[in-house]
RNA sequence: UGGGCCGUCGCCAAGCGGUAAGGCCCCGGAUUUUGAUUCCGGUAUGCGGAGGUUCGAAUCCUCCCGGCCCAGCCA
């Protein structure tokens, strides 16, 4: 957080925390833990989870964040997953020490757990179908019915629950259930499961179990195992609230910890998907190129786009914790990615769409070396060699025929402009190609007198971009926008339909200054007046790739088009 | 329609009975060899609505309206 930022006033979780470290509960100790499934990629919404968590344990003495793979459903999850998640935990900038854990790690635990439930006449394994305990479940405003299997003795359903464990019985036959209220307004009370048969294997434990414990019964005692004080987690889990506390309650003689869960809202941000499920159809059916596709929303995603951890960390840190509803405009993101790049992007210049200047009075092969600083207010970045030469390139936007109105200050017909870091320059003449009328190339005419210093008599206004044409290199530039025509994908029921034809436009052979050749696969510039750029991973030797990260704020193009599409919510 | 939760500026978000912080966006203006950055200044007589309690209400009470979540042997 920069020094001018004002005191961030804490969340009620933070709050909650501090109460309770004052009261000198638990020890005057705090433990959070960040739970993920290793079901897929992590993305935006876990980043502020984990800033949270992680977070919290920084910010107290001798507090720690345990990273737990939440890993009870084995047919959704794989190795892959747990090491992009801790890959991705590592990158934004946390640490977890020696505490990684698993929910696998538990299962002989709870498993002996199960059994206690079953001797208390808290649990019973029930033979209902997936389809029949549907149906006896109830619904909203009917209340659900008994299994007729609620009422068996201990000592059957714990012969049952071994023999399910033994193998003996077929894959959802039976399920053993917390024997609860079926007629609770809270249907996560009417008896739900808390073991299941799946003959799946597990990529922690292997062929061991073929019995598999369920979210609600795992998660409360994982975190009660690990001796977590404040259990955070996302508003969609407050119905479990009750569930996650009765367990705890019944099993608290062999416990001994009671974890508080505290739920807020999740986030969700304009113009983007953040459901793993939804992030999966993307990959699998190729809308884009893989989870750590530019466009995707997924930490790997923004890392290949250019973000950086801080950008992000500082984007979690100002939407904060509440438990409203909230709908993040992706411009704040932008804008906290913005804010980071101004200070530490080494400044470079390319072009995107090149339009040819050919600069008559400047000597035919001279190329004159230019020390150009690598950050206008910060002389610490150092400097680069830029080279001029008779024939450059600017862009093409940058040109016109005619000034358009009194505002536009770039390079126009008869008038001067000056070449950042360079000379100021004169359109003398526009070459067009006869057929098409199409500028091919501009003729102009250099003031020797320019270079680092104001021409005699008169004021240039515009500044443009330029490269030169014989010493760049040349790249391909991967222009990305929303991956989403509507703020809200889901418009029309169907996110795929809301997909942006042209979230990714593909430039070649755009001419880059020849300083970017010692660029590192990751490394972030700002092309001057045009936006942030990343260098991709997919660069090679003769074809360096770069990823447009985020715009520069453009207040020009406001007054140009002041209708733009995009600017509609 | 059962239960749970939430409604303060376009977006986030403070506020916890004493008379509406802040950030983003936006709008002016200054500086600028990036129409960037930076810097100044502006932007809710109003807190979903209606009543009520009180000297005083965004904060307390009542009713109403709107939104989100829950009927996986997913998490």
């Amino acid at each position: 957080m920069s020094a001018n930022e004002p005191a961030k006033t804490v969340d009620f979780i933070r709050r909650i925390i501090a109460e309770d470290l004052a009261a000198g509960k638990n020890g005057g100790k705090v433990t959070t833990r960040f739970p993920p499934e290793p079901n897929g990629y992590l993305h935006i919404g876990h980043a502020k989870s984990i800033c949270l968590n992680f977070g919290i344990a920084q910010e107290n003495a001798s507090s720690i964040c345990h990273l737990r793979f939440d890993d009870t459903n084995p047919e959704k999850e794989n190795e892959e997953y747990i090491e992009s998640i801790k890959k991705d935990v590592k990158w934004l900038g946390f640490d977890w020490k020696s505490n990684l854990f698993f929910a696998s790690d538990y299962f002989d635990k709870l498993f002996e757990l199960a059994k206690v439930l079953i001797q208390n006449g808290d649990a019973y394994v029930c033979s209902l179908s997936a389809d029949e305990i549907r149906e006896y479940r109830g619904t909203l405003t009917e209340p659900g019915k008994n299994s007729p299997d609620r009422e068996q003795s201990p000592e059957v359903n714990l012969d049952l629950f071994l023999r399910m464990r033994d193998g003996e019985f077929a894959d959802g036959s039976y399920t053993l259930r917390a024997k609860i209220d079926m007629t609770s307004p809270n249907i996560n009370m009417r008896d739900p499961a808390i073991y299941r048969i799946r003959r799946a294997t597990h990529h922690q434990t292997g062929d061991k179990w073929c019995i598999y414990p369920i979210y609600d019964f795992t998660h409360c005692i994982s975190d009660a195992l690990e001796a977590i004080t404040h259990s955070l987690c996302t508003l969609e889990f407050e119905d479990h609230r009750p569930l996650y506390d009765w367990f705890l309650d019944r099993l608290q003689p062999q416990l001994k910890q009671h974890p508080q869960q505290i739920e807020f809202s999740r986030l969700a941000l304009d113009y983007t998907v953040v459901s793993k499920r939804k992030l999966i159809k993307l990959v699998n059916d190729g809308f884009v190129a893989g989870w750590d596709d530019p466009r995707m929303p997924t930490i790997s995603g923004l890392r290949r786009r250019g973000y950086t951890p801080e950008s992000i960390r500082n984007f979690c840190s100002r939407i904060g914790i509440t438990k409203t509803p909230n709908n993040v405009e992706i411009g704040f993101l932008e804008g906290c990615l913005r804010e980071d790049l101004e200070n530490k992007a080494l400044r470079a210049m390319a072009i995107l769409k090149p339009l040819k200047v050919v600069i008559d009075n400047y000597p035919v092969d001279k190329v004159e070396e230019i020390t150009a600083p690598n950050h206008p207010q910060n002389q610490e970045l150092g400097n680069r060699t830029i080279y001029m030469t008779r024939e450059v390139y600017i862009d093409r936007d940058d040109f016109m025929e005619v000034a358009p109105n009194k505002k536009f200050k770039r390079l126009v017909t008869g008038k001067e402009v000056r070449l950042r870091n360079s000379y100021v320059i004169k359109c003398e003449e526009v070459i067009k190609d006869p057929n098409s009328g199409e500028i091919v190339e501009l003729r102009c005419s250099y003031d020797e007198n320019t270079l680092n210093a104001n021409p005699e008599g008169r004021k240039v206004k515009g500044v443009i971009h330029w490269v030169s044409a014989t010493q760049s290199i040349k790249a391909e530039i991967r222009l990305y926008d929303r991956l989403f025509v509507n703020a809200n994908p889901e418009d029309g029921g169907d996110f795929l339909a809301n997909i942006n034809p042209s979230s990714l436009t593909t430039l070649k052979d755009c001419p880059i200054e020849s300083s970017l050749v010692k660029a590192n696969s990751g490394d972030t510039f700002q092309f001057e007046r045009v936006g942030y750029f990343s260098k991709d991973p997919d660069s090679t030797e003769e074809q360096p790739i770069f990823n447009r990260a985020v715009t520069l704020r453009d207040s020009w193009a406001k007054i140009s088009e002041p209708r733009r599409e995009q600017r509609k919510r």
